[in-house]
Order: structure tokens, then C-alpha cells, then sequence
RNA sequence: GCCGGCUUAGCACAGUGGUAGUGCAACGGUUUUGUAAACCGUAGGUCGGGGGUUCGAAUCCCUCAGCCGGCACCA
């Protein structure tokens, strides 16, 4: 007779084996109704699952993370359900649940319209409204295999083929209609009411793009129809950060068809280009790194030597020029750095040594793939590699990685992951030197303190890498910094140091990024930040405005006033209402807007405003100038807008 | 690169076979103005490029390019 231990501890006993939905009905119909599955031991069940001996048991709704997640998997379920009953040839594949949301891979004749979607999500409603049960059984898996030849369903075979033999398969399904899935799901159709398609897209069978593309179709799905509408908002907020929106609203840049991926900054985002750069520059200065510059055409030779051309020929553009030889155009730093390495005899007393450059490199990236700043041909990486002995890996990957974080942190990215990434299929080098890379690189996360999630097969051809993955204002995730370690390069190149024992000994190379791309990272910050950068970073950091034409002359002292102190300030005089002067500058988010009338002359104050709006009152010209440097110097540590607040209310 | 969609004035968009439009911006004028849009007027387009169908194409067809959403790729 099961004991079912619920989970506020308390104990219900039945006289006879007993289903997850009747425990759900005997605590109370409220719950009856609300059950979509049961947490049985802590293994997600359905509510028709028969309990026939002692137990812990949850009853999971929609309330709960587990609840959506399998509303989102039914969904997927109805979804293959609607398409088809409407495309009876359509061929089912995959569904899994992403994030908020799922999809549905389908193989049919021809692509799904938006026409279409708009029919199977009217079908997946319908489906819902009539409320079918959903229902499961379980077949041998070699019958399953028969079952889906037969009905047609090929890849469903195909799937079902891969499970070991001897284990049993479940189908569910609802109405005639049925596929093949592990489960749980909810009890009946009825439960699946905050649903929407969003897109078709063509994906390949099994992410292969050697196989055959099949049709993708997105929805999401939520508990109820609130969640569904505010999720719908967030993506529309989230539009509304895109940095290519922002990029042309604030006159920061613009891509053009002659030159696709390519980037012609203006003067605004060249001067936002150009913090970066400064910024760090001091930083990694101060952490003994030195400057150097290398050319961006170089012989083809040279990467065929470090097998750059063997695994990424495909990706660089070469040169054609009158002379007979044939150039590339650099698409990584580090050959360069190695050619800088090679003059002259280096010995260990010089070692580390560590080269940084700004460098800008080219790679001719599928067309598919570009995006915005996010995914160019032409970028420039805040590139560096170390030249070290074995022994001195360890130290300097740990303060590599310090540096990297503290970095993060100045830009206000304080969550950020790191991914351990070994080696991959196509590589150069032992497997005796990758074991070592990897054990070196490993140590040095383990000095450094850092936890990293493994990242399977996904290391560089010439060695395995760390990836800093920081985590912005709307939880999207941005690969940027990087820590390679590399056994291969070096010495594919002809890199050597004198060692203690008078021998020539091959370097050790460490590469590392920490923006990674500076266009990328301009993208990342524009759609964290919503286009309003931080005041050390904006490209103009406050407006002086007058009210009429006799604060003329005061607004051109206090901005160059201002400018002497190093604040990017513009003077507007033109001959409009200040209502439409402020509209203006703060639709392109300068920090602070500097109002002066009859008043300010004469107290020689400016009254400010902020582009969030406040209203911070006057203050003393000399006194906001203080404030306003401060807030640029501690890279928004002390706050002008703070400051000024607090010492009114104190 | 693959699948689908899109490309009309500086920007956002309307126009589905019969003389290319609206709003904002721009330019000219009037308004001297106190914190998110003053008013009036003017100009602006080989409708992404090329080819075809048609008496006639922004509109239909072919092709190339770019962009957008996915997929694949990402040293």
C-alpha cells in the first residue's frame, strides 16, 4: 500500500496503487486541475503514472520551471499534430524545447509559408479547444522502428534505430495523431492555450549542412496569456537595443553593399573606437605588455608554414598584385608576432615576453554569417601573445585571466562564464603536446581560481583555449576574451630561445584577446548599455545649450572652458526652443544636457539635465566640471547624478 | 555556403500592371523662446543592378548583389 510523502513532509497512505492525478485530486481539486505532471522521486513523470509502492511525489503546474518546460514540449508535440493533419506528407523529425520556447523540425516537399503558419497555428488552437487526452504506450524498439517505416516516418526510424536494442520505446499522442517521445506530458490539450509561431527556417538534418535541409518552424509557449504578452514585449524592447538601430541613431557607423562586413566608422564611433583603445592600452601597459605593429599583407608562404592555409584557406583573401608572388591578408596576429619573436638571438632571461598589437585582421566569413558589428570580414582584435617557458605558463595565464576579468568589470560585465575548450578533429600537432597544452592550461584555471564548463572539441587547430563569455543587460550571452595555450605555432615557425643550458629551446606561446573583436564589443556595449554609454565612454559626454541668443557667448566659454578639462562637449545655438533642443540631445543619449538663460550668466552656474531626465538643478561651472571628470576618471564609479542628488537631500 | 523573406527620398514606411506618395529629417522664411517636437513654404526618387514579358512594369518572370531571420561556419 503506497506511502506517498508529499513535498511539505507530510504522508498520505492509499489502499491500493494510485496515479499522480488522483494524489493530485485527494489534496484538493484546485491542484486536480492545475497538474500538468508529477515529480516522482525526483524524476518528471505524467499524472496518469500509477504509483504501486512508497514514494516522495510533487505535483507539478504551470507555477512551476518544470511545469513550463513541459507545456512548451506538448506544444511542440501540438504543433506536429496541426501540421500534419494539414500537410499529411510532412514527415516529423525533432522538437525539443529551447529557450522560451520550442521548435519542430519537419521534412516536406516544399518550404512553410508565413500563410502556412498562420493555418497550423489556427489548427494547433483548434486542437487545443477540443481537449483530447493525451495518451501513451510503449513498444519493443524494433517494433517501433517497423511502425515508423511503415507509416512513412523515416527519420523517426532513423532516430529510433540509434537506441540500443532490447530497450522499450514510448509514443504519445492525442486523438489518431502520434510520435515518438520519451515524455512526460501534459495531461490533455486543453492545458495549451499561450502559444505562437514565429518563424520558419530552413535547418539541416542532424546539423549537418552535408545533409538534406529540413523545415524548421519556432514557437513559443507559455503558462498564460499575461506571460505570453510580456514576453512578446521583451522582444520588442530587446529590437529596440539593436547596436545597428542604435548605431545609425546615434551616427556612430554604417555598413555599405561595396564593402560587406566592413565597418566605416564616423566620427562618433570612432571616438568611442578610440576610448577603447586608450582604455586598454593603459591597462595592459601596466601589466608589462608591449605595443607593437605588424603588416596586414603578407607572402601566402607564411601560412602555409604555420597551416593557417590548410584549415582556413577557404576563409582568406588574397592578393593579386603585378609581381608574380601571391599575398594574403593577415587573418590572425600571431605569425607576426612570431616574425618580431625571431629577430635577433632570444635568450630565457628575456622570456616572458609579451606582444600586444591592435591589429586588424580580414577573413572572408560565409555571407550567411555576418551580422551587423557582431559578425564582420574586416575587425580589429586587442590581440597579444606571450612567449614563455613550460614553467612560466602557469603565472602568466593566471594573470592573464585577472586582467581580463578586472576589465570586465570596469565596463559593468560582472557575470561572466568561462568555457574550457580541448582539442579539436582538425588540428595540428601530437596528441603528446596536446596532452600537454590542455594539462598546462587546466592547471593555470586552477590557479587562477576559475570555474569553466567544458566546451568539447571546440579548441583552436593549434591548441585549446579558455573563452570569457560575459553575460549582458538582457541575459544574452557574448563570447569576447580568450586564453589559448600553443605547443604548435612556435616552433611551425621557427621560433627558438637560448636556455639555461646553452640549448635552443621553442617557446612557449600563449595568445590572448580580451575585447576579442573592438567592433564586436562596440556592438555588445551599444545593446547593453541601449545606446545610453556610460559618460567615460560616450562620444559626446554633455550639450550646451542656450535659451535665446544672449547666452551665446557664455555657452562658447563654458564649452571650451570644459574642453580644456578633457570633456567632449558640443555647444547647440541654434535658433530653436530649448523643449526641442533637449528632445534632440537626449534622443541621442548624451549624458548631460547644460541649460543656460539670463540666470545662469549671471550666477555663472549651468542648470543640468540628465538624459534620463532629473533635473539636478544649477551648479557652479568650476564645481561641474569637477564632478564631471571625476565621473569619467572612476569610469562611472562616482557619479555625478548620485553626488549631486545626495548632497541636495543631505 | 544553404532555406525563406526583403530592397521605393537621408531615415521610417505606403503604393500589386496605367502620370511615384506620407511622416520625420534637409533647405528657405517667420518666431528670441526656461527643460522631450513652434508655424509657413521649398526641394528631394534612373523604385538595389542587369535582362526579359507587355502597348505599358516599382508591381509579373529570370539573374546578380546586399540586407534580414534561421541553419551550417567562426583561427
Amino acid at each position: 500500500m503506497p506511502v506517498i510523502t508529499l513535498p511539505d513532509g507530510s504522508q498520505r497512505q492509499f489502499d491500493r496503487p494510485i496515479s499522480v492525478a488522483e494524489v493530485a485530486a485527494n489534496i484538493g481539486p484546485g491542484l486536480a486541475k492545475a497538474a500538468l505532471a508529477g515529480k516522482l522521486d525526483g524524476i518528471l513523470v505524467d499524472t496518469s503514472t500509477v504509483i504501486d509502492y512508497d514514494a516522495k511525489l510533487s505535483i507539478v503546474t504551470d507555477k512551476d520551471p518544470d511545469g513550463l518546460e513541459i507545456i512548451r514540449h506538448s506544444t511542440a508535440h501540438l504543433l506536429a499534430n496541426a501540421v500534419q493533419e494539414l500537410f499529411p506528407d510532412a514527415q516529423v523529425t525533432i522538437g525539443p524545447v529551447i529557450e522560451d520556447g520550442f521548435y519542430y523540425d519537419f521534412a516536406y516537399k516544399r518550404p512553410f509559408s508565413t500563410e502556412d503558419l498562420a493555418a497550423i497555428e489556427k489548427r494547433m488552437a483548434e486542437i487545443s479547444a477540443k481537449d483530447l487526452k493525451v495518451h501513451r504506450r510503449v513498444m519493443p524498439r524494433d517494433e517501433a522502428v517497423a511502425h515508423f517505416k511503415k507509416i512513412g516516418e523515416h527519420y523517426k526510424a532513423e532516430i529510433i534505430g540509434a537506441i540500443p536494442a532490447g530497450e522499450s520505446i514510448s509514443l504519445y499522442g492525442q486523438g489518431d495523431w502520434e510520435d515518438l517521445c520519451r515524455g512526460p506530458h501534459v495531461p490533455s490539450t486543453g492545458k495549451l492555450k499561450a502559444f505562437k509561431l514565429m518563424k520558419v527556417a530552413g535547418a539541416y538534418w542532424r546539423g549537418d549542412s552535408r545533409n538534406e535541409m529540413l523545415q524548421r518552424i519556432y514557437g513559443t509557449a507559455w503558462a498564460n496569456e499575461k506571460q505570453l504578452k510580456e514576453y512578446l514585449t521583451r522582444l520588442e524592447e530587446a529590437e529596440k537595443r539593436d547596436h545597428r538601430r542604435i548605431g545609425r541613431e546615434l551616427d556612430l557607423f554604417h555598413l555599405q553593399e561595396e564593402a560587406p562586413g566592413a565597418v566605416f566608422w564616423h566620427p562618433k564611433g570612432w571616438t568611442l573606437f578610440q576610448q577603447l583603445i586608450a582604455y586598454m592600452r593603459e591597462r595592459q601597459t601596466a601589466a608589462g605588455f608591449q605595443e607593437v605593429n605588424t603588416p596586414e599583407v603578407m607572402d601566402r608562404e607564411l601560412w602555409v608554414k604555420s597551416g593557417h592555409i590548410a584549415t582556413f584557406g577557404e576563409n582568406m583573401y588574397l592578393t593579386q598584385t603585378p609581381d608574380e608572388r601571391t599575398y594574403a591578408l593577415k587573418p590572425m596576429n600571431c605569425p607576426g608576432h612570431i616574425q618580431v619573436f625571431k629577430q635577433g638571438l632570444r635568450s630565457y632571461r628575456e622570456l616572458p615576453l609579451r606582444f600586444a598589437e591592435f591589429g586588424k585582421v580580414h577573413r572572408y566569413e560565409p555571407s550567411g554569417a555576418l551580422h551587423g558589428l557582431m559578425r564582420v570580414r574586416a575587425f580589429t582584435q586587442d590581440d597579444a601573445h606571450l612567449f614563455c617557458t613550460p614553467d612560466q605558463i602557469t603565472e602568466e595565464s593566471v594573470k592573464v585571466t585577472q586582467l581580463i576579468l578586472g576589465i570586465y568589470r570596469d565596463f559593468g560585465f560582472e557575470d561572466v562564464r568561462i568555457k574550457f575548450s580541448d582539442r579539436p578533429a582538425k588540428r595540428v600537432g601530437s596528441d603528446e603536446i596536446w596532452d600537454q597544452a590542455e594539462a598546462a592550461l587546466r592547471q593555470a584555471a586552477a590557479a587562477a581560481g576559475i570555474e569553466t564548463t567544458l566546451n568539447p572539441g571546440e579548441g583552436a587547430f593549434y591548441g585549446p583555449k579558455l573563452e570569457f563569455v560575459l553575460r549582458d543587460a538582457i541575459g544574452r550571452d557574448w563570447q569576447c576574451g580568450t586564453l589559448q595555450v600553443d605547443f604548435n605555432l612556435p616552433g611551425r615557425l621557427g621560433a627558438v630561445y637560448v636556455g639555461e643550458d646553452s640549448q635552443k629551446h621553442t617557446p612557449v606561446m600563449l595568445h590572448r584577446a580580451m575585447f576579442g573583436s573592438l567592433e564586436r564589443f562596440i556592438g555588445i556595449l551599444i545593446e547593453h548599455h541601449a545606446g545610453k554609454l556610460p559618460t567615460w565612454l560616450a562620444p559626446v559626454q554633455a550639450v550646451v545649450m542656450g535659451i535665446t541668443d544672449r547666452q551665446d557667448k557664455y555657452c562658447l566659454e563654458v564649452a571650451e572652458n570644459l574642453r580644456n578639462q578633457g570633456v567632449r562637449v558640443e555647444t547647440d545655438l541654434r535658433y530653436e526652443k530649448v523643449g526641442f533642443k533637449i528632445r534632440e540631445h537626449t534622443i541621442k543619449r548624451v549624458p548631460f544636457l547644460l541649460v543656460a538663460g539670463d540666470r545662469e550668466v549671471e550666477g555663472r552656474t549651468l542648470a543640468v539635465r540628465t538624459r534620463g531626465g532629473k533635473d539636478l538643478g544649477s551648479l557652479e561651472l568650476v564645481e561641474l566640471t569637477a564632478l564631471l571628470c571625476d565621473e569619467v576618471a572612476s569610469r562611472g564609479r562616482l557619479v555625478l547624478e548620485d553626488r549631486v542628488s545626495q548632497r541636495r537631500s543631505a
